[in-house]
DNA sequence: GGAAGATTGTTGTTGACGACAACAATTGGC
DNA sequence: GCCAATTGTTGTCGTCAACAACAATCTTCC
């Protein structure tokens, strides 16, 4: 509370020489309050904790959740076409997609119009297993709606929508 | 617009089994959208990469600004504060400080009252930096303003500010 | 038809970042 | 005074974004 207080003037150097105790929570930040990027950067760690947490018995992360999604509800991508999709480098899908074929969840076919590229596929396998991932993901998106409230979560989305 | 169409059943497998192109930008999401996750990490990209651009010049990035910023409104701060009230680990926090030591932005001093910890503040090159930091990082929010609106910011930092 | 340039998947490197474990120095509880 | 906790530090591991280079393949253009 003092240190809220003090904050007014926040330039000075505090007039205290002698170190204060500061409590930890009543810590100012100053210029940071006002801006978006650290509410949000602050928001989206909390928000994959809650996902790696609540997918953790499935060892779902959050952008394989994404890879899966997509592949499923478009079979035959390239990795090219998800890649660009998901804003993922090309480089790294190769990596997430490398553990999600050992895995069985997803298989690259040999394209047969562009030999250079890779249709992919979920595997029967991955269909159930993506439904029940599914079934998780929606338990946290009721956390988060737990955490910011119904309507805040549904204004979110709104705002955000065009990144998607 | 007819992939958009085919998604009406977007688990079945398409029924052209031969590939058919997509558009690259006509690609479904599914059940990715109305995740709240997928969209805020896609908006903390995005905001991240126009804070790092915009602060190009001088070096600065999200993290690093942060850390200043905090110093800056509370001087004499020990480092577990710091990292404490940011929510970074103190390990990390040492190679942040060890930068912006060596850049002579920041200065540890030795605690008197706690021969453990540092007393952290800024140098005044330190203080003239920030200040010009600061410039920048507002130009910084006013893209963000741009992209997203001013109402919608103003309500996406009232509905994040529990997380700061 | 064939050379030149672009695209796709792959491998590798770099650096920022979060998480965790261990350690020495120091402090504080008892 | 002794034992537990704290602070800064070092190190490792895994995730992730950003690049660069490469072989195979496709496309474009002459």
């Amino acid at each position: 509370m003092t240190a809220r207080a003090a904050q007014t003037s926040p330039r000075k150097r505090a007039g205290n020489g002698a170190a204060r105790q500061h409590d930890a929570d009543e810590i100012g930040l100053d210029a940071l309050v006002g801006h978006a990027g650290y509410a949000v950067r602050r928001f989206q760690i909390w928000i994959f904790q809650d996902f790696i947490r609540t997918l953790g018995d499935v060892d779902i992360r959050p952008t394989q959740y994404s890879v899966l999604t997509v592949i499923g509800a478009n079979p035959g991508l390239s990795q090219m076409a998800v890649a660009k999709r998901l804003g993922i480098e090309r480089a790294r899908l190769v990596h997430l997609l490398d553990s999600l074929e050992q895995r069985k969840l997803v298989k690259r076919v040999k394209s047969k119009e562009d030999r250079r590229s890779h249709a992919l596929h979920l595997t029967a396998q991955g269909e159930t297993a993506l439904a029940k991932f599914k079934r998780l993901a929606a338990e946290h998106e009721r956390n988060v709606e737990a955490k910011i409230g119904r309507e805040n979560r549904e204004q979110l989305l709104r705002i955000l929508a065009g990144f998607t």
